[in-house]
This record gives C-alpha cells, structure tokens and sequence, in this order.
DNA sequence: AGAATGTTGTTTATCTTGTAAACACCATCT
DNA sequence: AGATGGTGTTTACAAGATAAACAACATTCT
C-alpha cells in the first residue's frame, strides 16, 4: 500500500482534478487558482505539477471529467422499449446530462471555454450520433443535427437572454414601475414581459428554465426527424416557405 | 478644443475600447492586457482607469460595442417588402448579426461570457422580438423564442463540434488511416465521417460552418412559426409524436 | 492676473498568481 | 549500504492588475 509520510493517501492526477471541481462548485471556475486546489488537497502548490502539465491541462482534465460524468449517467439508463422513436431516445439522453450538467454550474462555460474533444466527449457525441443512425438518419442528417443541437446536444443552451432577477427583491410593483420607464425604449421586451408576468402560467416568476430548455430541444428534434421522413437534408417539401 | 499635451487627442472611454478591440482583434480576448491597450494608445496602463473602472469593466463595454455594431448593421437593412413572412425577416437579421460577429472571431465568446444585458444588448432583443410581434406570435411565444435561439439570435450557435483539423496537414490518406484505427471506439463518428467525406458535396472539406449555422436557425425558426400557426405555444397538433 | 481647483496621465509600489529550479524525503532495487 | 527514482517542498521570479501619490496642464474664481 502506498503511502506518504504521516499517513496522507499519494496524489493522483484523478484527485487534483477531483480537488479542483470541488473548488469550482465552491468559487467557479474563474476564481479557480493552482494554490486553493492545492490546499484543498494540503499540499503545497507546486505539487499539482507532478500531476498535471499546468493550469490549462487542468482545465481540460476537469472539462474531461463532467464529460465522464455524462456517459456514466447515460450507462445507467435503460435501454428504450422496442420501438421507441429515436426523437424520444436523444431526448432522454440529453435531458439526463443536463441533470448531471446543472450540478455544476460552471460546468458549461467551462467545456464550451475549451472545445475540449477528448475521448469522453468523443463518446458522448458517438453515442448521440449512433440514436440518430439507429432512427434512420443519414450521415450527413446526422452531421447536421450535431451541429444544430451544439451545446444543447450535452443539456445546456448557451443563451444571453438570462434575465435573472438579480440580487435586489422584485417585488412587482417595482418591477413594473421599472418596466415602465422602459416601455418606450423597448416597448416589444417590455409587451413580452407584461403579457407574460400577466397570467401566472409560468412556474417561476420568469424563466423555467428547464421549460425552455425542452422547448428549443424538441423544435430540433422535430425538425430533424422531419428532415429524416422527408428523405433528404434539405428542408422537408411543404414546410413553412423558409430558406428562400 | 480640448489638447493635452504634446498635442495628443485625449483619452476617453470610446477611445480605450476601440483600442482594446483592436488588441482583442490582434491577440484575442484572453491574452489582452489592460498594457497592451495602453501602449496601443501611447499611454501608460494606469491612464485607462481614469476611463474604466477595472478590466472588467472594459471588457464588459467592449462586449456591448460588438452588439452595438449588430444593431448599427441591422439598421442598414432596408425595410422588408410587405408580406414578407415574419420569419424571413427574423432569418436576415440573424444573419447579418452573424457577419458583423464573424468579423470579430472573439466577440462570440466574449458576449457569451459576460452575460452581457446593457442597454445594446436589450435593444437587440427588443427588434428582433418586435420581428416575432409583427408577425403575430403570442407574448409566451416571443419569449421561448428568444430562449429558443439562444446566441444563435445574435448569429452565433455555440457548439462543441468544432471539428476543426487541428494545425498538420490532413491529406486524406493520413486521416482515413487515423479514422480506421478509431472506427471500433467510435463507430458512429467514423461512419458520419467516412460517408460525408465520401461524396464531396460539402464545401470546405469538412463543415461548411455558414450551412450548419443556417440548417439550426431554420428549424427553429420552422418551428416557432408551426407553432404560432398553431395558435399557441405548446407543440403544433399532428406533430411528429415528440414531447409525450 | 494670479491663486485655487479639477482633470488626466505618470510613477512607484504592492499583491495575486502561475510556474521554473533546486532541494529533501522516502521507497525500492542492486 | 548505497544508488535511483518518484513525489512533495522551498525558494524565487515574472507577468499582470491595480492602489496611491504625484505631476502637468486647464479651468474657474477672486
């Protein structure tokens, strides 16, 4: 049995790149310095170089490893019951990383920071692009919707639209006489907004997210199957009269 | 007029972020420096505080100047004929932000990070959801649009597929070979590959980046409007069976 | 005009952070 | 036992952000 002095269990690169999710999920990634993933471990700074090549080659590691993360909650999952539209089966997969994803709220901006395109990302995209071959896309069906899906294919939308609240309390009243001020700078945000705030339909008082994530999710996936029955990768005969 | 000395024009806030978005257009975002900014003002760094609160703040205004330019540029647009679907209005607008950001190979990036929600920013949303408006989508609608389109609404798709060949030479004999040799870990990805590289009806070698974009933008917008037709904002009826 | 004041850029100094280099400790092998 | 190699420590430094005091000019008040 390995061991150090004073009984400490040896360093590994899986628990320096362990340490530093831990720091992130504590300060986020941006905060995240050699020496906090260091004392973490106690150890002094210089001793997470044995482990990895430098700070970069950390990052990449912990982008690696949420990756991971996503193909073993995937494993988990049953397989689907004969006949399952593949639309339902890509569903599932991409609804269960953003399960894992949303654990780590860094976890996005750090994989997208880095294209990171190790073997567990390559395994998550494999693993997708196999659902879409099994449902009867083409390759270049397939090669398309990756690329529509983007982020969204790993359960995260990259969105500027984050309108939340931040800090202070909102209460309604000060939110609207807010609105207010603003409706004549921006009268169609602020329609959407008063309309929206109107009726309680919405969960939260603003964005679910989650809603919206699924929203955008199957208006892909019903896309692209209607691509795939349409038996090409050009729009679908018939469709709105886009793509002029 | 205004002369400091030695005749230099002052400094002011426009000025350092132009500046600075010089820097980020030679270097990048990552490697500019609040002395690189300096010095391409001829200027010591400590003079662009009197200007800037911090580089925060700096790279947060040069994040709102790049959608100021979206908008400059969507302004230039001439009014669409009447009867133009809502949708093709939305389609060019999207990408016209797109060429605008294209030229800026760090604005996607930068405007992602900072969830840039300035004044620039919202009058983005607030014209483009005024598109959706015009069109006769419901405020609910608007709204998961919005969310919908993500960053692909200022012409930008996040994406992790960035398949870009990295630096060597790829002459197609060296990567088939590569490919044979990762065909039994990632079957799916090789046989996407291998099929489209067969038939060379794709423009650039491998992911026409402008198609990719255009085939996303136009499901969603597909999409939406099936749903506006619908007449609310759940999954238009008869639809492909998605969302049970 | 001349003094007070404000504005804007400069100098100097400090603190944080990544990382190189040399060193020290321990285990195993010869 | 002595050599060797891997692992953590100490020391040291360079880059970069930024605070603080300062200098030079412009503007304003008397």
């Amino acid at each position: 049995m390995p061991r150090t002095r004073a009984g400490r269990a040896p360093l590994t690169r899986d628990r320096v790149v362990a340490a530093a999710s831990d720091v992130a999920d504590a300060v986020g990634t941006q905060r995240l310095t050699m020496r906090l993933v260091a004392d973490r471990l106690d150890v002094e700074a210089m001793a997470l170089y044995r482990h990895v090549a430098d700070k970069d080659d950390l990052l990449d590691a912990l982008a690696e490893r949420v990756l991971d993360r996503l193909n073993d909650a995937a494993a988990q999952l049953p397989g689907p019951a004969p006949g399952t539209p593949w639309t339902a089966v890509a569903r599932e997969r991409v609804l269960v990383a953003r399960e894992v994803l949303l654990r780590h709220p860094w976890a996005p901006r750090l994989v997208h920071e880095r294209g990171t395109m190790g073997p567990a990302t390559l395994r998550w995209f494999d693993d997708l692009s196999a659902v879409l071959f099994t449902g009867g896309c083409s390759a270049d069906l397939v090669h398309h919707a990756m690329h529509a899906l983007g982020t969204r294919a790993i359960g995260y939308n990259a969105e500027l639209l984050d309108v939340t609240p931040t800090g202070a309390e909102q209460d309604g009243e000060e939110m609207l006489s807010a609105m207010s001020a603003m409706s004549e700078t921006y009268p169609a945000i602020t329609r959407m907004v008063a309309e929206i705030a109107h009726d309680a339909s919405t969960t939260l008082g603003w964005c679910d997210d989650q809603a919206e994530f699924e929203f955008g999710l199957d208006i892909l996936l019903e896309g692209i199957e209607r691509r795939r029955a349409a038996g090409g990768d050009g729009p679908p005969s018939g469709a709105t009269g886009l793509s002029p």
